[in-house]
DNA sequence: CTGTATCCTCCTGGATACTG
DNA sequence: CAGTATCCAGGAGGATACAG
């Protein structure tokens, strides 16, 4: 995401970061501490390699998060959350708390 | 939106409700005031009529929003937020505050 | 003005197979 | 383990025409 005419509203420019449900599951995820491919896959349930591959790689270029690297065998990659990606939590908090809201009024 | 099988994660619910881009920025327009169709239209910008009218009927259908028809030639429908779409408030303000900050750092 | 009805294109994303 | 490479299906969404 290079500083190239940002939209005039601040939503759209945090739609732009964070426009799909595979990004904010990510980072719900990743809010909660640093987190293996393998595992990250396997929290997100649902997910192909390619479609978390290519979030991942988004992300990472866009400066949410950071991907280490460890030259191991079997290799071993973490992906943690960069500062701005943190600074997303609020949001994340936010669609938390209403989903709570939600559920109680919806579900019984 | 029934009460069917809601996910565990609350994150996920919030995620059934407003993980499109369409209608966080309906969202973002009736948090402000009541509008018609159009100048929701002119106002969201590069939506077409169909995409337009399938969202807002989906926010209907979740109790998001309400649809008022004036039975008037020429017609005249209005949309507002319902309480439980009000309710998704600090949601929009937390992507705005992002938005803003995110602005300021990359944009010059 | 506020839609509905079609057609069509593009992209998201799943499934599968293979690799360092 | 952590991907990459391909193929393919489905749905989102645009364009256009038409209607009450």
């Amino acid at each position: 995401m290079m500083n190239k005419e940002l939209p005039a509203c601040p939503v759209e420019t945090t739609l732009l970061l964070i426009s799909n449900k595979w990004k904010v599951l990510i980072l719900r995820d990743l809010m909660e501490k640093t987190m293996r491919y393998n595992e990250l896959k396997a929290s997100i349930g649902s997910i192909s390699q390619k479609v978390l591959t290519s979030n991942l790689r988004a992300m990472e270029a866009d400066g949410l998060l950071i991907r280490t690297v460890y030259p191991e065998v079997p290799p071993r990659v973490e992906y943690t959350l960069s500062e701005q990606g943190r600074s997303l939590k609020p949001i994340l908090d936010a669609m938390w708390n209403w989903g709570i809201d939600y559920q109680k009024q919806n579900n019984k």
